[in-house]
DNA sequence: CGGTATCCTCACCGATACTG
DNA sequence: CAGTATCGGTGAGGATACCG
C-alpha cells in the first residue's frame, strides 16, 4: 500500500470525509489507473487488449494496476475456463460512476485554463 | 516537473480533455498539496502558520509544494515589506473553486463505500 | 494467452543544518 | 520569519526474460 497523502493534517475535516477522499485518491493514484479506467468505460477488455490499447505499459505494471483496481472494488476480473484461458476485466458499478469524478476534474481544468488566460 | 500519468493513451479523448485533466492531477499530485489547499480554504496564512497547522511537514517540502501551487495558479504569494519580512499565501479563484473537485471526490468515495457494503 | 521474476534507476521525500 | 543547501533512503515504475 502506497503512503497516503497526509489528509489527516486537515484537522477540521471529519474522518468520514478523509476516508472517502482517500478512497478516491487510491483510484487515481499510479501512472496507469486512469488510462485503464478510461478504456474500460467503453466495455469489457481482455488483458492483451488492454496492453495493446495502452501504449507502452508493460505486463508487470498492467497486472499490478489491475490488481489494485480489483482490490479497491473498481474492476471485476472474470476467468473463463477455456483453452487457452481467457480473462476479462470490466468496471464495477463504482467503477462506472467514477466517470462523474473524471468529468468534474475536466470541468475544473477547463475553467482553470480560462481563469489564467483572462488575467 | 513530475512525469505525467499516461493520459494520452486514452486515444478516444480529445487533447483538450487530457490537458484539463492533467491540470487537475497536477494540483492533487504530491503528498502535501491537498492539505495545504484544505487549510488555505479557510483564509490567508503565513509560511510559519502553514507549517504549524500541517503536522510534520518540513520547510523544504512546504516551500516546494507552495511553489508548485503558485506556478500552477492555485496559490498567490504576497510579500509585505516589513521587518522581519512577512509573506502571505492565499488561494486564487481557481484555488477556491477547486473545492468543487474535492466535494465530488468525497461524494464518490462515500457512495463507493456504500456500494461495497451492500454486496 | 495471461501473467511472474529479477534487476535497476531515478524522483520523491525526510532529516538536518544553515542563511538573509 | 521565510526560506535554501546538502545528503541520503525508499519505493514506484521500466526493461528484460521467463512460466503454466
Amino acid at each position: 500500500m502506497k503512503e497516503e497523502i497526509q489528509l489527516e493534517t486537515i484537522k477540521r475535516c471529519s474522518s468520514q470525509y478523509i476516508l472517502a477522499l482517500n478512497d478516491t485518491l487510491n483510484v487515481i493514484n499510479g501512472k496507469w489507473k486512469l488510462p485503464i479506467i478510461g478504456i474500460l468505460l467503453y466495455g469489457k477488455k481482455r488483458f492483451k487488449e488492454l496492453q495493446r490499447e495502452i501504449t507502452k505499459i508493460t505486463p508487470r505494471m498492467l497486472s499490478k494496476e489491475l490488481k489494485d483496481l480489483e482490490n479497491n472494488g473498481i474492476v471485476k476480473r472474470t476467468v473463463y475456463d477455456t483453452t487457452p484461458v481467457m480473462v476479462e476485466y470490466e468496471l464495477t458499478e463504482s467503477g462506472k460512476t467514477f466517470n462523474r469524478v473524471l468529468d468534474t476534474m475536466v470541468e475544473w481544468g477547463i475553467e482553470h485554463r480560462e481563469n489564467i488566460l483572462h488575467k
